[in-house]
Parts: C-alpha cells; sequence; structure tokens
DNA sequence: ATAATCTTTAGAGCTAACTCTAGGTCAAGT
DNA sequence: ACTTGACCTAGAGTTAGCTCTAAAGATTAT
C-alpha cells in the first residue's frame, strides 16, 4: 500500500534524485512521509506520476505542470482551467503527431534512398528509380513551397 | 540563388543567433560567405536544415545530427552507418508515435471526465458514466500493471 | 552621403531539467 | 553491536540548446 522513494523509482523509471526534484518543484504535494521522515508513496502518488509522465512527454515543461496541480489544489473553481488546458495540450499533441508524420516520410525517404545507392551505387538513380524522384520531389519540394510562401 | 542569414532565419523560423550556432557546432558545413564574410545561404543549405529540422524534431540531439554530417563529409564509406542512423531513428520515430498515442487516451479520458464534472457535478459520476469509469479503468488499470510487471 | 538596418565575431549569460555530493539518519541482517 | 544499504536535506554542478551583448563592418534606402 506504500512505496519507498527507491520503489518508485523502479517502477516508474526515474531516478530517486528526479522524484525529490519533483517534489521539490511542488509536482507531488500529496506524498506523505512517515514518523522518521522518509517518503511513502501511494498508488494515487503512482497515478499522479503517470500523468506527470503523460504531460511531460507531449511537451508540457514543468512549470506548466506545477500549474495544473495548483490548479487541481485549489478546488472545483478551477475545473474549467483544468478542462481548457487538457484540450489545449490535446490539440498539440495532434499537431505533433502531424509533424510526427511527416518527419516520417522524409525519413522513409532518406532509407530508401540509401538501400537504392548501397544496392546499386549513386550513378544513374534517378533515371533507375523515377518513383524515388517523384518522392523527392514531392517531400522536398513541398517543404521549400511551404516555406517560401511564410515568408513571402 | 543565395539568401542572407535574416531571410533564412525568416524562411524556417529559427533565428539567426541559432543558425550561426549550429553553423559552430558543425551542422552547416556547406554555407558560403561573400568577399565581405557575409554568409550566403543557398537552395541546398535550405534542404539541410530541412532535414536538421526534422531529425531534431523526432528526438535526435545535435551532436548527433553532426555525427551524421561527418559521415556525409566523410564520403562513401559511410553509406552503411547512414542508412542505419536513419533506420534507428525511424524506429525511435515508431515508438515516439505509439507512445504519443497511449498519451492521447490518457488527455482523452481526462478531458471526458471534466467535460462531465463540470456538465454533473461530481456526484455519481462513476453510476451516471459506466464508459467513463471502464475507460479509466482500462487506461488507468493497464498502466499500473505495466508498471508492476516491469518492476517484478 | 548618410542614416538605418543587417551582419560579423567572440564570448558571456540563460533556462530547463536534471544529476550529483556531502554529511548525516534510519532500518535490516548477522 | 555493527555493518550495509537505502534514505534524508541543502545546495552545488552539469548538459543541451539556445539567447544575448558589444563593438565593428557591410548593405540599403533616401
Amino acid at each position: 500500500m506504500g512505496y519507498s522513494i527507491g520503489q518508485v523509482a523502479k517502477k516508474t523509471g526515474l531516478t530517486a534524485h528526479t522524484l525529490r526534484y519533483y517534489e521539490k518543484e511542488g509536482l507531488l504535494p500529496f506524498v506523505r512521509k512517515n514518523g522518521s521522515g522518509l517518503r511513502v508513496f501511494s498508488d494515487s502518488d503512482l497515478g499522479w506520476l503517470t500523468l506527470i509522465e503523460c504531460l511531460k512527454g507531449t511537451g508540457m515543461p514543468l512549470k506548466g505542470i506545477k500549474q495544473y496541480i495548483d490548479w487541481y489544489m485549489a478546488g472545483d473553481s478551477t475545473l474549467p482551467q483544468r478542462l481548457e488546458m487538457f484540450k489545449e495540450q490535446k490539440s498539440r499533441l495532434l499537431e505533433q503527431m502531424a509533424q510526427l508524420q511527416k518527419h516520417m516520410e522524409k525519413i522513409d525517404y532518406k532509407i530508401a534512398y540509401y538501400e537504392e545507392i548501397i544496392a546499386r551505387g549513386e550513378q544513374g538513380i534517378w533515371e533507375r528509380c523515377p518513383e524515388l524522384k517523384a518522392e523527392r520531389d514531392r517531400i522536398y519540394g513541398k517543404m521549400v513551397e511551404e516555406k517560401e510562401q511564410k515568408s513571402a
């Protein structure tokens, strides 16, 4: 029912140092201490850590996470802010995922390109692989266009 | 055909400071300078910046990007390393995307949860919304299980 | 021509998020 | 009782990736 900081470190993959740091930064205001001053983490604390991991993993800085926790501590009057925060985080997440898709296209192109060159050499690659050239033009050309529109 | 550092900054969204920093770190070994010492970026340099953005955006540190550029400069003997690098980056990217999907589930759950509570209050939410409770158990319970397996 | 704007370098400064150290306390095994 | 290992606090140190400054030279607009 209660976990030591070391056990939580193992469970979460964070170090004990990092857990203490998070606490110092106000991210774990729920963790209790026993009579000897040792931290005792509950299952609920593990839940908080999971949420922190989620927000951190979707690019929220620790300050933003602390803001959420402060809102939570402040009670029901902050429900709208908390909802709004998750909605914003969701839209950021959708953008991130779209961006990663685009990056994936470029990386897939590079892999196809290098495999072709390693297999058959650089000479005549565009004549040999018109579909690879088309791919390059699509990915590369599109990006340049976007950039130029942005700056124009 | 040639762009000043300020023009490139606008095109890419990076600052001129950052571009110089990248050059100093060895990420832009191709950028020429004109007779007065001013940098002149070519379209090919913009292509390199796009690639750098892609690798950075998929979590590669600048050091790793420099390694790729060093391999490129070293010539054809490093083709296999470069292919390997992109393959590793692709697998990291797939992991990232899977992770973001999981995070999305948690965030969607939070949004549904807060919307329900804001609309109708906290009391009796689990009786009122059994599917929300099931969602919570699925997301939350699954995570706890995984963590415990990992640490056991 | 001259003022405003850009660019140059070298190097200092900054922020986020850890990461570690020192010196001490606590708990479990022998 | 004693050793071993986990834990405590306060605070210093580290790393990545910028971000800014100062002083000087280059470019552009009027």
